[in-house]
DNA sequence: TTTTGAATAT
DNA sequence: AATATTCAAA
């Protein structure tokens, strides 16, 4: 329709800009959208600007014929960015440039997948400001219809000629993969000559290093440089040397570890979850999983970690065409295992349950979706789950909707503190994590049991495995919480389980190491115990976490779904929070038994309340 | 002077 | 929330 484009003629060379271009720059924030517009303003299009994606839409509804390019923020309160590029797309037939903060593949795989014709990291950079005209002519070309008002020559739309090579960040052209690793633009690619005037004053066009995406393989190295070098030594300036990342600075490395620290000093306690998790124990849940993405293929992955406004993920998938059949809602399933009678019928806090609030739950998962649940969870588990045919869907909870649901880098599974549970958990380590060596390790206990990797608490660092140690502690964490709370609620008694295995110095430690150590001791749990040879839902759990080991567990939704729960369990009778603050914890071994299943049911009570709760928070 | 790590900013 | 940046203290 109208650009009045001027583009150079000259051969392609992308010094002259289509000038009067009109885009509509959509931002919720007012200065950034203030750069933005200045942004294109240098670039003499004509811009129109709006902090709401509503009124975006709707000056796009009333004449759409008024712009030639829609610029948009993702995150925006009253209207999700991704929601807003749908509705473009099938609306109007405009380009569509996202524009975000975050460079998780998963984000913008969904622009892109969208309708997106590309997705800009902030702060957005002349350079590729200056390329989005080509956005306009690209699509004017593919559509044969308003291709006559353009006067594009042949090179009209060479995309990735030189003009697409200023195209950003993560552009269409380039692989929406690509979002780690900062090394690159140290130097600047400051070019063009034509505008540099503007680039020195404009704040955005400054350049800006990529901020450093601390991805699954890059923490690892972390992981691997902290653990080699000790409690002691792992300081921000060897960590780095050790890791050799390019590019990576001792400032980068310096503020992961700090992240990493508070990480690992929140897990000792482990409060939260264990409480959460006593608290579904309670309530007959032994087993809690949430559907990951992480079966999925990539597109479903980005599903998976999407954050976006549950309605605008509803709807996009809807839209999305092939997306849309995709992505399956991920789920949170929360399912009895078993039975096993996790609940004493004595317990005092067994509730009243209704094992009919879980079916109807029920029916609204369907088959897939229900396989879908188990597709993030270790095939063992999946296994057992269904042969103990104790598992009980409970609920969906729908993770786009949840806070926590965003797409998050994996690296640190849970991070979260709750300030709340901090106070009230303190009890078992107070020592500050990593240096603190006040804790008491815990011996492995049946190292085999890993699958053959052994992993000493101080060397299986070493291996490849070691990386993983923190999310396996989280996970770990999560489980042995949930020994914990067993080992609580059931009077605390030390048992040794029939495994042979020696009664272990329960531990929260601090240390990834110890936690895997924890970890290891889990193990045996689940086998057979206290006579009753069923394997219980610890076991399950155990296993599960084990497989994750191995396998590399990316699925951080599980942890998530502990933290809602979490939350959750304050509303349910607190019950184990007393026991956790006490320090036996620390030194009671603890044992898993096995009790009689069957029960959970009765004890399901508040189940109502914990999903209802969750679907809330969603 | 360099490095750390907590605090604070984005 | 994840990183970055700042800044006082080592």
């Amino acid at each position: 329709m109208t650009v009045e484009d001027q583009r150079g003629e000259d051969g392609g060379s992308f010094d002259r800009f289509p000038v009067g271009m009109r885009v509509l720059a959509v931002d919720d924030n007012p200065t950034c959208l203030r750069i933005l517009e200045s942004l294109l303003r240098k670039c003499q299009y004509q811009v129109t600007t709006t902090n709401q994606a509503i009124k975006a839409l709707k000056m796009l509804r009333k004449n759409r014929n008024r712009f030639d390019l829609v610029i948009s923020d993702v995150n925006m309160p009253d209207m999700d960015g991704f929601k807003l590029l749908e509705l473009v797309g099938l609306e109007m037939d405009l380009p569509v440039i996202m524009l975000s903060e975050y460079s998780d593949t998963k984000l913008v795989m969904k622009g892109i997948t969208h309708g997106a014709v590309d997705y800009l990291l902030k702060p957005v950079r002349m350079e590729e400001v200056k390329n989005i005209w080509q956005h306009v002519i690209r699509r004017k070309k593919l559509d044969p219809c308003d291709q006559g008002k353009h006067s594009d020559q042949g090179k009209t739309c060479q995309e990735s000629g030189e003009g697409g090579k200023g195209v950003t960040s993560i552009g269409l052209n380039q692989n929406a993969t690509t979002n780690r690793k900062r090394k690159d633009q140290d130097e600047d690619e400051e070019d063009e000559g034509e505008y540099d005037e503007h680039e020195s004053e404009d704040p955005s066009s400054t350049q800006k290093k990529p901020r450093v995406v601390w991805s699954p393989e890059l923490h690892k190295k972390f992981c691997a440089a902290v653990h080699k070098l000790g409690p002691e030594k792992a300081v921000p300036k060897k960590i780095l040397d050790m890791m050799n990342e390019e590019g990576l600075t001792r400032e980068n490395v310096a503020s992961h570890l700090q992240k990493y620290r508070l990480y690992l000093k929140r897990l000792p306690g482990a409060n939260q979850q264990a409480r959460l998790v006593a608290a579904l124990r309670a309530k007959g849940c032994s087993y809690v999983c949430m559907d990951t993405l992480d079966g999925f293929g990539d597109m479903h992955t980005m599903n998976g970690s999407g954050r976006l406004a549950s309605s605008a993920l509803s709807s996009s998938y809807t839209h999305g065409g092939m997306l849309g059949r995709l992505n399956s809602p991920s789920g949170l399933t929360i399912g009895g295992i078993s039975s096993n009678g996790l609940i004493q019928p004595g317990n005092p806090q067994s509730l009243s349950s209704s094992f009919s609030t879980l079916g109807k739950f029920q029916p609204s998962i369907s088959v897939n979706q229900s396989a879908s649940l188990f597709q993030g969870i270790p095939t063992l588990e999946h296994n057992k789950l269904q042969q103990t045919k104790s598992t009980a869907h409970i609920g969906e909870f729908n993770p786009l909707n949840s806070s926590s649901g965003f797409a998050v880098p994996a690296s640190f599974p849970d991070m979260r503190v709750t300030p709340s549970s901090s106070s009230t958990v303190r009890s078992s380590s107070s020592n500050p994590l990593m240096g603190d060596q006040s804790s008491v390790r815990v011996t492995p206990l049946l190292p085999e049991s890993f699958d053959g990797e052994s992993r000493g608490s101080s060397d299986f660092l070493d291996h490849n495995h070691y990386n993983e140690s923190w999310e396996v502690a989280v996970q770990s964490s999560n489980f042995s919480s949930i020994t914990l709370l067993r080992e609580c609620s059931s009077h605390g008694q030390i048992h040794s389980n029939n495994l042979g295995i020696p009664s272990t110095t329960a531990q929260i430690s601090n240390s990834p190491h110890e936690f895997s150590s924890s970890n290891a001791f889990l193990e045996p749990l689940a086998g057979p115990r206290d006579g009753h040879g069923h394997g219980n839902f610890i076991g399950n759990a155990v296993q599960s976490a084990d497989y994750t080991e191995k396998h590399r567990w990316d699925n951080h939704n599980l942890n998530q779904d502990f933290g809602t729960l979490n939350s959750i369990v304050d509303q349910l009778n607190g019950c184990t929070s007393s026991a956790f603050e006490s320090n036996e914890i620390e030194n009671s071994a603890m044992v898993a038994k096995t009790e009689t299943n069957e029960d959970f049911i009765e004890n399901i009570e508040s189940l109502d309340d914990i999903m209802s709760a969750m679907m809330k928070r969603g």
